[in-house]
RNA sequence: GCCGGGGUGGCGGAACUGGCAGACGCAGAGGACUUAAAAUCCUCCGGAGCAAUCCUUGUGGGUUCGAGUCCCUCCCCCGGCACCA
């Protein structure tokens, strides 16, 4: 009897081999081609669960199976380790957050060793450590000489649990991506990034192999839009204005104008408002301000304004039109101001309805002309009411008129985006500080290069307060300028962790470089990631950023690509009865129990095999022993002694067929590793185990062919159960490592079937199964068929109308 | 409302460009081994029927010699977007 497979004892021993050994170190002088392998580093939220394994797990499956293939890969592991739940949990416990990050990031690194992956611990990255946001910093500061970062006061996110502003990307629905609290708004100066500089290219996606989806997502993130902006004339005594501008997507209806709508927020509604109706709108204003997201954006809700009192003049016929304000109308977007066509808008429409504003036809259809309308017509006609373009096509009417606005100076074609500059202050403490200065008599100030890091003060009460806690802490604020060498203030402000995340894997090519954020050679060899996996919750965030931070570092002549990731592939999530898992439902799974029981291999190959790995799934355990039973019996086929026909011998009946499978089964795995169909792939191995299973219990081959076959399984294996396979490996007396040894290639001479089965129909219908040669000829298949017993009781006394052939596949028999 | 992805046995899922539906695994049933159990091994396992055979990929229709796969209608689930003028 052989001894048996003892998951925990094989993992622990070889995981020490492989450190002490340091058999995954990267190796810089290899001329292998380079492959660069990342999985998105998580957060250092303090466990790892079975959704970080469903992460890490299969990635590293891939890396390793690249690795076999002869690249010099990296595949390495970090930590996001800002934040606000950092902070958060240290409140609440009493300490300090960076005592917590630390903690959590020893525990995880714990969890993530027993994966078994290719990580080279060497190159770990830590986001919250003054080596790396010391970096952080200096893109801060190249980002500000470039012109892309500025300081701004303007309406913006308030998450009133954070205590601290989101960017729009960070708002959800409304709410809060992290803690779901409804955002509000508040009015603060703040630090932008100008990602809207990169619209357009952010919008493209040239080259690269990304899901359809997220590419669709940040399309629409941008939202770019092309129309006119018009302006209305004003005529105030004691108004500097002269003009109200809006921006809209069909100027071919602007003679169907009946009121324009200004929003809330917007500059002139104070100045324009009459005394009648002053108090009415200052207490819709007021109104509009307390408004959290969700009640604003709700499309549910019926929209509501009020009138200024005051009146615009279309300049195109003349026509006075009432100004109203509403808070459907968006400040950020456009002009703020947007002009109504109730005709041929259904919001304008609904709004006019509400308040007795009158309807203009502009656009009719070819049936409807003429009759009043009874909702908003959106689709295409020809102009009425249109002075000189009546009888114009609508769609030929939009440039008509835009031209037609343009040669008076009344207005010009433009472009709008949904999409805004990024916000990137936070009002909290676990965060890189922003380094700048504010003196007295320079203004602001960039910290010099030379004095970076800022460094965190250990010592700052982190309470949120709904202002930074470095604004009082002395030590921090107070400073020098650098200019003047007078006495000046620290921004105290933090940056938004995915200001960190928007770089981290150009630090891990050289991550221990002190000249700069990465070595320029190193980064120009690994550079742009070769495959970037990670949840699809990151499209408009962490994705979005960094695409925008590579264009810019670009333009900077700091790196010679425009793209930072080649391939992204987002796999699934695990959910726990249907939901997500989360600590506050309390439904984590928590992998450890199963690695501890059945081992990392078993808990890797379960993982990969319940389906599609962009599929994800729930979790459900109680298929994992089959895994476990599955290479419990490739231990025996492996190790167990086998007794097959002697050495040497001619007659040697299973070798054809084996060597087949075998090659058949090589071409299927390289196939499935390169689609990333890890379930397909598992399958298909099972099947060549039982195969090897069945040649064994016949002894239809000699020994050695036999254990070239189990060779080829084991290293068929080996990216998918490392630990396993290198003992078994090691067992046989094969040279260490398995994990150096080539990746097989196949041989489609000997993956070739010499037989085929070909099926049979009479009218469609399966009737008969026969297996014949694979070079058969359409003749002798159609031949075969038609004689078949099976085949000519469905076809006898019937004329056959048809014989249809797909070659060695298919006969088919069409009779009447 | 709009845009994606999906709906296949008791369960997870497989099926390349239209050509054997249900690979592989789980669960279940029966058997072998055992004093017994566990483990392991063997057999069966979509439904109806004694059988030949018939039915079966969310629903209804269509194209085709042939449809899980293509086209149209509707239903359900998941993800994203959602007053962007």
């Amino acid at each position: 009897m052989i001894e048996k497979y003892n998951p925990v004892e094989i993992e622990a021993r070889w995981q020490k081999r492989w450190a002490d050994d340091k058999l995954y170190k990267v190796n810089e002088a290899s001329t292998a081609p380079k492959w660069y392998a990342l999985t998105m580093l998580p957060y250092t939220s303090g466990d790892l669960h079975i959704g970080h394994w469903y992460a890490m797990g299969p990635s590293d499956v891939y890396a390793r199976f690249k690795r076999m293939q002869g690249y010099n890969v990296l595949h390495p592991m970090g930590f996001d380790a800002f934040g606000f739940p950092a902070e958060n949990a240290a409140i609440k416990r009493g300490i300090h957050p960076r005592v917590w990050t630390m903690s959590n990031i020893d525990n995880m690194r714990r969890q993530l060793k027993s994966i078994g992956a290719i990580y080279d611990w060497d190159r770990e990255v830590i986001t919250c450590l003054p080596e790396y946001y010391k970096w952080t910093q200096w893109f801060f500061l190249k980002l500000w000489e470039a012109g892309l970062a500025y300081r701004s006061k303007a309406p913006v996110n308030w998450c009133p649990t954070c205590k601290a502003v989101l960017a729009n990307e960070q708002v959800v629905n409304g709410e809060c991506w992290r803690c779901e609290t409804p955002v509000t708004r508040r009015d603060l100066e703040q630090w932008f990034f100008k990602i809207t500089k990169y619209a357009d290219e952010l919008m493209r996606h040239d080259g690269l192999d990304w899901p359809e989806r997220i590419k669709t997502m940040q399309a629409n993130w941008v939202g770019r839009s092309e129309g006119t902006e018009i302006s209305f004339a004003l005529d105030y005594p004691g108004v500097e204005e002269k003009e109200i501008k809006v921006f809209t997507t069909r100027p071919d209806t602007v003679f169907g104008v009946t009121f324009m709508v200004l929003a809330p927020e917007h500059p002139l509604v104070a100045k324009l408002t009459s005394t009648a109706c002053k108090a009415a709108v200052e207490a819709y204003v007021e109104k509009a301000r307390h408004h959290t997201e969700i009640e604003r954006l709700s499309t549910e809700r019926e929209k509501d304004g009020v009138f200024t009192g005051a009146y615009a003049v279309n300049r195109l016929d003349g026509e006075k039109i009432p100004i109203w304000i509403a808070d459907y109308v968006l400040a950020s977007y456009g002009t703020g101001a947007v002009m109504a066509v109730p005709g041929h808008d259904e919001r304008d429409f609904a709004f006019a309805k509400k308040y007795g504003l009158p309807v203009k036809e502009v656009v009719a259809s070819h049936n409807s002309a003429g009759c009043e309308l009874k909702e908003a017509f959106l689709g295409p006609g020809v102009l009425v009411n249109s002075s000189s373009f009546d009888g114009m096509d609508n769609t030929m009417a939009k440039a008509a008129i835009s031209e037609y606005i343009e040669k008076r100076d009344w207005g010009k074609r433009t472009v709008s985006y949904k999409l805004r500059d990024w916000l990137i202050s936070r009002q909290r403490y676990w965060g890189a500080p922003i380094p700048a200065i504010y003196c007295p008599t320079c203004g602001i100030v960039p910290v010099p290069e030379a004095d970076l890091p800022v460094l965190l003060p250990e010592d700052a009460e982190f309470k949120p307060t709904g202002e930074s806690p470095l604004k009082y802490n002395e030590g921090f604020v107070n400073t020098i300028c650098p200019k003047c060498g007078g006495p000046a203030k620290r921004e105290t402000d933090t940056m938004d962790t995915f200001m960190c995340s928007s770089w981290y894997y150009l630090r891990y090519t050289s991550p221990h470089f002190a000249a700069g954020a990465f070595d320029p050679e190193l980064l120009k060899k690994w550079m742009p990631v070769d495959i970037y996996t990670g949840g699809a919750e990151h499209a408009v965030m962490h994705l979005f950023y960094s695409r925008f931070f590579i264009k810019a570092l670009r333009d900077m002549g700091l790196v010679t690509f425009g793209e930072p990731f080649t391939r992204l592939f987002n796999q699934g999530t695990i959910t726990a009865d249907h939901q997500k898992m989360s600590k506050s439902k309390g439904n984590v799974v928590n992998p450890d129990k199963y690695v501890g029981d059945l081992g990392a291999d078993t808990v890797r190959s379960y993982l990969m095999f319940i389906g599609p790995w962009e599929q994800g799934g729930d979790w459900d355990d109680s298929g994992i022993y089959g895994l476990s039973r599955w290479l419990n019996r490739i231990w025996g086929l492996a190790l167990e002694p086998y007794e097959g026909i002697g050495c040497g011998g001619n007659d040697e009946p299973g070798l054809e067929d084996l060597l087949r499978v075998t090659h058949q089964t090589i071409r299927r795995v390289s196939e499935d590793m390169d689609r990333l169909r890890f379930n397909t792939m598992i399958s298909a191995l099972m099947e060549f185990s039982n195969y090897i299973a069945k040649v064994r219990e016949a002894g239809s081959v000699t020994t050695d062919n036999y254990r070239s076959a189990v060779r080829t399984l084991l290293r068929l294996l080996a990216p998918t159960a490392p630990h396993f396979t290198e003992e078994v490996w090691s067992r046989l007396g094969y040279e260490y490592s398995i994990h150096n040894q080539k990746w097989p290639e196949w041989s489609e001479k000997l993956a070739e079937n010499r037989e085929i089965p070909l099926i049979v129909q009479v009218n469609g219908k399966v009737r008969e199964k026969l297996t014949v040669s694979a070079d058969i000829t359409e003749a002798e298949a159609k031949r075969l068929a038609q004689e078949s017993p099976k085949v000519k009781a469905h076809t006898e006394g019937k004329a056959v109308v048809q014989v249809i052939y797909v070659p060695f596949k298919l006969v088919n028999i069409v009779v009447r």
